[in-house]
DNA sequence: GTTAGCACTCAAAGGTTGTGAGTGCTAAAA
DNA sequence: TTTTAGCACTCACAACCTTTGAGTGCTAAC
């Protein structure tokens, strides 16, 4: 594979920005009149059948201007140094948004999504904060009905947990307090397996309880990311490319189906690092559904807290400097939100907390 | 108005039945022939004329066939006696997949979902269950950094609600659970408005600590339905109405901007009653961008613990019969989930529960 | 009241043609 | 050697026309 010359990096550049624009093929002289190139139609002409051979562009058929091929998307968008910034006045509103949500955890992801949808004009995914490695922060046992018991726990990053069980026989409520106290006192601030291996001197209720935070930890621990939120599907299904309904369902049938998402989110999460953000352009051959889309993903959140994931998915020809600088923006500002709310480490028992 | 006569009744049904299936406008002589009623496409003509005038079919063009109103749908779903019971089989599985995500409330609703869009081939709708008045069972406040507080309501219904606030210093963590364990003691099973007359005898931190919980059950109480979950809307894209993406992007609009669904879900909530299945068919007039569609909708949950809803969004040209029995279904199933497992409508002081 | 017969309507499908943007190639110009 | 003008060729797309057939309403006979 040869090197590219600096005039076809250029036409190829072009050739791109102006695909992404028009959503039509772009011909030769189109590419001439609009920029004005010093060359005639023939030589670009020439340049665009070299591009063609080395399997950056693409012909729709014999008498068509040339599209991006994947290739092609990744040269212009690993070219594209020139991001645009959020403007200063969207930073501040979008900023401000946040500040008068800063107490509702659970709507942060959802508005997160909102603002990235409408920023970007695309769908926006984010998933919740989630800490990668649960540390207990409280229990708790609510009797509801006859052997019934509602267990809620709090994990580190804030994240909820509740779950029912049954106990063989029915409790009272205060003693359920007092053991839900009890592993409180004893396992606050601790991993799962710490817990797990230090299940000792208890009674046989204490155990059984103790038994359920367990097994409600790992499930919490076995997952890499948190809920799932969307927006501004709508947004994707207006583009061109989806006059055709059976396209248009393929992507929702990524969105619908989450493990395909989760999968890629996992991934972004334990490989990625927090501020970078990356590019995946038509599945990049490895999801198949997603052929004719990309995604701008970057992971957010604080090591030691909790981390989480932030996108936008929209059609292969999307205004990646646009979004990429949107999806940066949104990242930083979730993990200054993270950092800044739900820092909790180590909870230190409070006697020896210096204030 | 006059009044129909039994032919005609059974014209109407046949032509809505029939363009259930078929999905295209009903002529004469198809009808004649598919179903042998003993008359000739010139009789049966002269029926759907008058059928037409009456404003229960209507004619997309000059020369083509009939198609029902929303008034003949309306007419037919009536008329729909005979309902199609969710088979035995079915309901054995799906109560069997319940009973494995007993313990997971939150999975309750996706799950729902899951299975009724499956059941009905179109979008489900499922709103989490939801307290009418919030009755206080827990709260506890836990330091995250500095003067932020974490504070974790448990709600009756199993409803968790979680929030971030500052305080004007920080406080030890010991004095913060001693406060929650005071207003748990305090306000345990009591609603919002009885809490807010009983903030006395309490210091500057408590009477602060207070008013957040009761900030919070107000918000609560403010929303008449909980979250809402879908799934299957790749389902109604798939049907043959929504070859023009425009309107498929209008359904989903729908969906997107939760809040005419809110609307929805709260007048089904307010003034129906459980067990019963309603159909809004086109929008009833009301819900310009649901023109095309029906919504299948049924109340859910027990007096005094929780309510939601459970429904299902579709073409008009929908299987009411199977819909309506699967919504119905799982309308059963999820009151019972709640009245087993989340009863708690008082919570009487441990001392005095008899067990 | 019901039906056969008939003229009429009109969307949808299929066929034909023209248009124009775009190409590749070749030979001349730079 | 590189660039460009010129030209013949290709082919999707839109516009137009025609055919087809399902379906109608009306009238007159049953």
């Amino acid at each position: 594979m040869e090197e590219l010359t600096e005039r076809q990096k250029v036409i190829l550049t072009l050739v791109t920005h102006e695909h992404i624009n028009s959503a039509s093929p772009v011909g030769s002289k189109v590419l001439v009149e609009k920029f004005n190139i010093g060359l005639s139609p023939a030589t670009v002409r020439n340049e665009m059948s070299f591009l063609t051979d080395q399997g950056y562009l693409r012909q729709p058929h014999t008498s068509a201007g040339r599209v991006p091929t994947e290739k092609g998307y990744r040269f212009f968008v690993g070219r594209l140094v020139r991001e645009r910034e959020v403007p200063l006045s969207s930073r501040r509103r979008i900023s401000h948004q946040f500040f008068q949500m800063r107490n509702e955890v659970e709507q942060w992801a959802r508005l997160a999504a909102s603002i990235l949808a409408d920023q970007s004009k695309a769908a926006s995914l984010i998933t919740a904060p989630h800490p990668e490695h649960a540390l207990l922060k409280h229990v708790e046992f609510i009797s509801t009905v006859g052997r019934q018991v509602l267990m809620v726990l709090v994990l580190s990053g804030g994240e909820l947990r509740q779950r029912i069980q049954s106990l063989s026989e029915p409790i009272y409520q205060e003693r359920l307090s007092n053991i839900g106290t009890f592993l409180t006192k004893r396992f606050q601030g601790n991993e799962t397996w710490r817990i797990k291996n230090n299940l000792i001197d208890m009674d046989e209720l204490e155990l059984e309880l103790a038994g359920w935070v367990v097994d409600e930890m790992e499930r919490a621990d076995s997952m890499i990311s948190g809920e799932i939120f969307f927006d501004g599907i709508t947004n994707v299904l207006a583009e061109p490319e989806f006059n055709d309904t059976e396209d248009a369902r393929k992507a929702l049938r990524v969105l619908e189906e989450r493990t395909m998402l989760h999968d890629l989110f996992a991934k972004t999460i334990m490989n990625g690092e927090e501020g970078t953000v990356q590019v995946l352009i038509g599945g990049e051959g490895a999801w198949e559904d997603l052929r004719q889309y990309s995604i701008v993903l970057s992971k957010y959140g604080a090591p030691g807290i909790a981390f989480g994931t932030v996108g936008v998915l929209g059609p292969m020809r999307m205004a990646y400097g646009k979004t990429i600088s949107a999806v940066r923006f949104m990242s930083g500002l979730l993990s200054d939100l993270v950092s800044q709310s739900l820092y909790d480490d180590k909870i230190i028992p409070s006697s020896e907390v210096d204030l």
